[in-house]
RNA sequence: GCAGUUGUAGCUCAGUUGGUUAGAGCGCCUGUCUGUGGAACAGGAGGUCGGUGGUUCGAGCCCACCCAACUGUACCA
């Protein structure tokens, strides 16, 4: 065979998995979701705080345990000196060292009410609406009453907060949950049926597990996670299998209330005229393998509670938390809104009471048709330890963050944001090369105006190349001035093109001097002296702004 | 991590029982068009056929291993 003629080895563009870069539709997006979010949370009354994108790990909590190497899942890398510094993985334990460093300076008012948002950054498997650098946006209270009403009314304002941002993103009433619990009652009732103390940690961790998948697995598939495991697949030998927490039967049934009564779930609900609707009922599983669905009540959530789980101290305490945040949440008219579903678990390591999830309850398809799984865009909860870490005195905090990444996803796959392109700049074209220096003087004039704008700064050769570059910008109009009109007998006058008028006649025309024809009709010649009056009428005329 | 599916041009995909120099559409660039966006027409650039090794006279196709992506599952602090 003949020598082939090797060419050298091109260096392939990629990126890491879970990882995006994002253009400017996305970015305005963002900054559009950033900005309402902002606000609702300044309106309740926190304040903004922003803290670096990465801390020592011991700051994070997260070494792997017995082992001076951090936890995977963190992205990590070690200083000059040897110490384990990580990406931060929330923008809660960064937040708790802030605070800590700051307690008891004038710097911090306590309680101290404060919001961030900004990227973290997690070392897991991707998936859609699931990536390894995403956008959190937070509120906290930190250093409010132990107990009592006033550590409820903290945590019912998160979940109320977090009500008003999905509204004031456009996210209808109905369409989203707010999902309240309180761990303190799957703690008590695993105590209760003997799954207390250190030896059986592991045990408890694997029931929260299963517990926290009753939306995702059949009633059925749980109670085996509780018992023996489960194949991956669904059945005998499929998949992977995955060990259960070796419950009795008598334990598992204990558990029951959390399988069986759902409050939260989205249902398919078929209309009068036949369309199929997603709506939220409670499920009750009846005893004879009937699903029953009902409109959700948080009182009658309460008394369910009250009446099969186990008497246990812990239980009674976590009911009573539930009593006095849904006391509060009802007086303020959010019951329709705010669900306690005592199958939400949440993470597993810092929360310590009440806890909240944020759902929505839309029908997902990707762009094949594809139903796809989102999970929750936003949680949080109490985590009355973290801070206390740092310094050995109770610091009681409660906290609540938007998935912004996520939802983003989430809402441009419905179709809820807007992803047209931003108008581009106003083109001022170069008609003759040694006059770029007049053309320049037009842009910085439309500049001067607050008019975005730029000279056309490819290869000017001819006009047909620079209005189609103007017109892949989406620009709204284009200036042009050649010999003819700078040497107009009435002064030196410009030709203004309205790009998006000319765009609205291309679909019309077949016939290519018609076109240009009526392309013509679409520009004006004006005095150049009117240059940024004639380019603002044309910008009021496609109402075009600039975000 | 485990399992299944899939890797051919920037994108979407053809490619026969293994047989010359691997194709199409879209997109991109150039020209028709020395003063005007679209359409049309003509031309052009662009490929380690995911990688490595093997079987064969001959591999995009068959075999082995590896890599990556997707889906499910696990983990998700």
């Amino acid at each position: 065979m003949a020598e082939k003629p090797k060419k050298p080895q091109k260096l392939r563009a990629r990126l890491p998995r879970g990882l995006a870069d994002r253009g400017p539709a996305e970015l305005a997006a963002t900054r559009a979701m950033v900005e309402t979010i902002r606000a609702v949370y300044e309106r309740y009354g926190f304040e903004p705080v922003e803290t670096p994108a990465f801390e020592f790990t011991d700051a994070l909590g997260k070494f792997l345990p017995d082992q001076d190497r951090p936890n995977e899942g963190v992205f990590s890398f070690q200083d000059d000196d040897e110490q384990w510094i990580s990406l931060r993985y929330d923008l809660t334990a960064p937040l708790a060292r802030y605070v800590a460093q700051n307690y008891g300076t004038e710097n911090l008012v306590l309680p101290y009410r404060s919001y961030r948002f900004g990227y973290v950054y997690r070392n897991e498997k991707p998936g859609p609406g699931r990536f390894r650098q995403f956008m959190q946006f937070d509120a906290d209270t930190i250093g409010t009453a132990q107990s009592g009403p006033s550590a409820a009314a903290a945590d019912a304002e998160m979940c109320m907060m977090a009500a008003d941002t999905m509204e004031a993103l456009g996210i209808p009433r109905g369409s989203y949950v707010v999902k309240v619990n309180n761990r303190k009652v799957l703690d008590g009732v695993m105590e209760s049926i003997g799954l207390g103390g250190e030896e059986n940690a592991g045990r408890r961790l694997t029931v929260l597990r299963a517990i926290d998948k009753a939306d995702k697995f059949a009633a059925a598939e749980v109670e085996k996670l509780l018992g023996v495991g489960r194949w991956d697949g669904g059945e005998e030998g499929k998949g992977d299998f995955t060990k259960g927490a070796e419950l009795s039967r008598a334990q598992i049934a204990s558990f029951a209330i959390f399988l069986t009564y759902r409050p939260a779930q989205v249902v398919p609900v078929e209309q009068s005229n036949g369309a199929i609707e997603i709506r939220m009922k409670t499920v009750v599983l009846l005893k004879n393998g009937q699903t029953e669905y009902r409109d959700p009540d948080n009182s009658n959530t309460i008394e369910n509670l009250k009446l099969l789980l186990p008497s246990h101290p812990l239980v009674d305490a976590g009911v009573a938390d539930l009593v006095a945040i849904n006391d509060i949440i009802d007086k303020s008219g959010y019951g329709d809104r705010v669900i306690i579903d005592p199958s939400v678990v949440r993470g597993l390591e810092y929360y310590t009471g009440p806890v909240y999830e944020v759902e929505l309850l839309l029908d997902t398809k990707d762009e094949k048709g594809r139903p796809v799984r989102f999970g929750s865009v936003g949680g949080g909860g109490r985590y009355d330890g973290l801070v206390s870490r740092f310094r050995g005195e109770p610091v009681p905090a409660t906290g609540f963050s938007i998935g912004v990444s996520r939802l983003q996803a989430a809402l441009t796959l419905l179709g809820k944001l807007d992803t047209r392109p931003q108008p581009g700049p106003v083109v001022v074209t170069v008609f003759d090369r040694d006059r770029v220096a007049d053309y320049q003087k037009m842009v910085a004039r439309l500049r001067a105006e607050n008019i975005r704008a730029e000279l056309y700064l490819g290869n000017p050769k001819n006009m047909g190349n620079q209005l189609k570059y103007a017109d892949k910008r989406n620009s709204p109009c284009v200036i042009i001035q050649g010999s003819d009109e700078k040497n107009d007998p009435d002064g030196a006058q410009i030709i203004v093109k309205d790009l998006m008028l000319g765009a609205e006649l291309a679909s019309l025309e077949k016939d290519r001097e018609e076109y240009l024809q009526k392309q013509a009709e679409a520009q004006r010649k004006v005095p150049e002296a009117d240059l940024v009056d004639e380019v603002r009428r044309i910008l009021a005329k496609h109402d075009v702004r600039w975000s």
